[in-house]
Parts: structure tokens; sequence; C-alpha cells
DNA sequence: TACAAGTCAATAAT
DNA sequence: ATTATTGACTTGTA
């Protein structure tokens, strides 16, 4: 399996990740040095408060060989381009929830291994693979399992679905109402986008491909995480103006188009609404801006900051979806793999 | 060359 | 401690 997730992985990820990549990082100085850093081993210094935690969680198991090779994989997503690694494979998994029981222990696995450094880049391919361990793991469920529990905030409103042992469950059902729910979301953005609410657009990732599994699971594999999301925000107004507008051509280019290929992003993404769900979800989780720019985004906390408050219309982005593709692409993984990816990066 | 788009990093503001 | 602003800089395009 890993091989051919690997293959996959390679194929489509290179390609338009690269290049989007490419345009951005090239920055001279600046760029180049924080780029570095980050990948190479910076991280442990600004993990801050999400490392705390997730150390917290569980400290270091030295011992175990299996929790090291997976997380790196999904670790990887600045230099290397891994926007499909996610992608998967990883619902299979998450079913299989287990006992609740586990949960309290703290084990969970280390990624101490000294493996990182060297290797960043190439870690991508083997995400896939990764991640299926991991997930069976129950260990790995227990970590995440701490990880919210540092959060109790929010929970309120998710707190079933959170939890990891029930989300499996739960999330299945509860799911659809919110999104039905959230529907509503659509009459923002309106019709094709790919909005929170855009059921959509989950619909037309699956097609793509990678996440039959998921729905054979649930029936919408997005509802997993539609949880979260649809707990609550919708404040907002009105103000759509960006998303109504944008112009229909794009949106058909950027799907077909793109590449080639690969991993297809067809969507056209509502950059407010993705937007406005970023902002939530860190709030819920306390994550703070410069945390998810960094392990999510590849992108310092001030442009973080930026594309939320002021997001642009995709139809005006150029290489700047490349950031809101990555966003949005971590709002429709489930929670556990979204919080892998913040603690793994950052690992 | 001039401009626009994106981003960073420093700094200000909460 | 986090988030918001902003000036400088790189790259792609007209």
């Amino acid at each position: 399996m890993e091989l051919t997730m690997e293959n996959i992985g390679n194929l489509h990820g290179v390609p338009h990740s690269h290049q989007s990549d490419l345009m951005n990082s090239p920055h001279a100085r600046q760029s180049s040095a924080s780029h570095r850093n980050l990948v190479s081993h910076g991280r442990s210094a600004m993990v801050s408060s999400m490392a705390s935690i997730l150390e917290g969680a569980g400290d270091y198991r030295t011992d175990h060989a299996l929790s090291g090779p997976l997380h790196p994989a999904m670790t990887m997503s600045c230099d290397s381009g891994m926007s499909l690694s996610s992608t998967y494979t990883t619902l299979t998994p998450l079913q299989h929830l287990p006992p609740i029981s586990t949960v309290s222990e703290k084990f969970h696995h280390p990624h101490p291994h000294a493996h990182h450094h060297p290797a960043h880049q190439r870690l991508a391919p083997g995400n896939v693979s990764g991640s299926f361990t991991l997930m069976r793991d129950d260990r790995s469920l227990a970590s995440m399992g701490n990880l919210y529990g540092h959060y109790p905030k929010d929970m309120s409103g998710m707190g079933q679905s959170l939890s990891p042992l029930s989300n499996g469950l739960g999330s299945l059902h509860s799911s659809q109402q919110t999104l039905s729910a959230y529907g509503p979301g659509a009459h923002l953005s309106n019709d094709k986008m790919l909005s929170s609410g855009g059921f959509e657009s989950h619909a037309a990732m699956l097609s793509r491909g990678e996440d039959h599994l998921a729905r054979g699971l649930g029936g919408h594999g997005a509802g997993l995480m539609s949880s979260l999301n649809g707990i609550h925000h919708h404040s907002h107004p009105h103000s759509q103006a960006n998303g109504s507008m944008l112009s229909d051509r794009d949106r058909q280019t950027v799907v077909g188009g793109g590449q080639g290929g690969g991993s297809g992003q067809v969507e056209e993404i509502n950059t407010k609404e993705v937007a406005q769900r970023i902002t939530a979800e860190l709030k819920r989780y306390s994550i703070p801006q410069a945390i998810f720019a960094q392990r999510i985004l590849c992108r310092s906390q001030g442009t973080l900051s930026d594309l939320l408050r002021n997001p642009k219309p995709w139809s005006k982005l150029k290489s700047g979806r490349e950031t809101f593709r990555r966003m949005w692409k971590w709002l429709q993984e489930p929670e556990f793999q979204r919080m892998s990816a913040l603690r793994l990066a950052g690992e």
C-alpha cells in the first residue's frame, strides 16, 4: 500500500505543489533562511503551546518504532508538495475507534526519532502508509484525546464529536445534520464554490478518487469533520460580496487545467468562508495563527492574519490560491488528522 | 520598466 | 501571548 500511495503522491503532489511553492518560497533572503529552519529542525522552538500539549500528552516513547515512521509522513507539508498526501486512506483507520478506555492513558507516539532532519522532503510519500498505521494504533488516538482535552473551551458545542472515541461513530450521524444545517453556508457562496457548506465539494473530492473509502464508511466522509466545523460560526452577516462575484471561468480553469492531473483540486474555494472557518477552528482549539501558518500553510503569522481578515476573492488570486487550498484541505480533514498535522509539523 | 500579487519579518496593538 | 499592520522584497506579467 504504501507504495501505491507514494507513487500517487509523487505524481500529483509534486507537480503543482511544487510550482506553487517555488513561486512563493523563492525570496532571496528571508524565505530561504526561514524556510530552512522550519523544515530542518527549527520546529521545536516554535511549537510552543501546541507542542507542549502534544508532548504532555505523551512523552516520548523511544521505543515505539511504529509511531515514528508514521508521522513523518504527513509532516512535510512545506517543501515537498503534498497536497494529496492527506487524503485518505486515513479515514479508514479512523473507523475503528477503539475503546474509550484506552483514552485515558497517555501513551502516544513518539515522534522523536532522529529521522527527520535530514530528510524532510521525501517524507511526503510515506505519509499515507503512515497514517494508516497511526490510526490503528490506540495510542495515537489517545494522544489526540489529550489534545483536545487541553482545550476545553469550545468543547461545549462539539464535545462529543470531538472526543476521539465518539467521533468515529457519533460523527457519522450527526454529520449529516450539520451539513444540512450548515448548508446555508451555501447561500452565502451560492452555488459553485466550495465552501463550508459545500458538500458538493466533498463529493467532488471524493470522486476524485481518493476518498471512496470514506464514503463507504460513513456515507459521507465529510461528516466527520463537518461536525467540527458545523458548529456555529455562521456569524457573518451578509457580506460575501467577494465570493459571489467570481467570474465563472476561473473555476473551470482551475479544475481541469491545473496540472494535468493529478490530484485535482478542481475546486473553487470561497475564500471568505474558508477564512471564517479557519478563524473559528483556530479559536476553538486555541491554535495560534503562528502555529497554523507555519505548520499547515508554511507561511508567516502576518500573512495568515491578513488572509484571514482580508481574503481576496478566488477569482482574484493567483499563486495565493495555494494557501487557501491548504486551509481548505485542512478543514476537510478529520480532526485527528488536523491535529496530527499540526503536531507533526512541529515535531 | 512598471505593476500587481504574495509573502516575510519587524513592529504595533490588543 | 497573540493578532494586526505595514514596509520591503521577489517573481510573474503587461
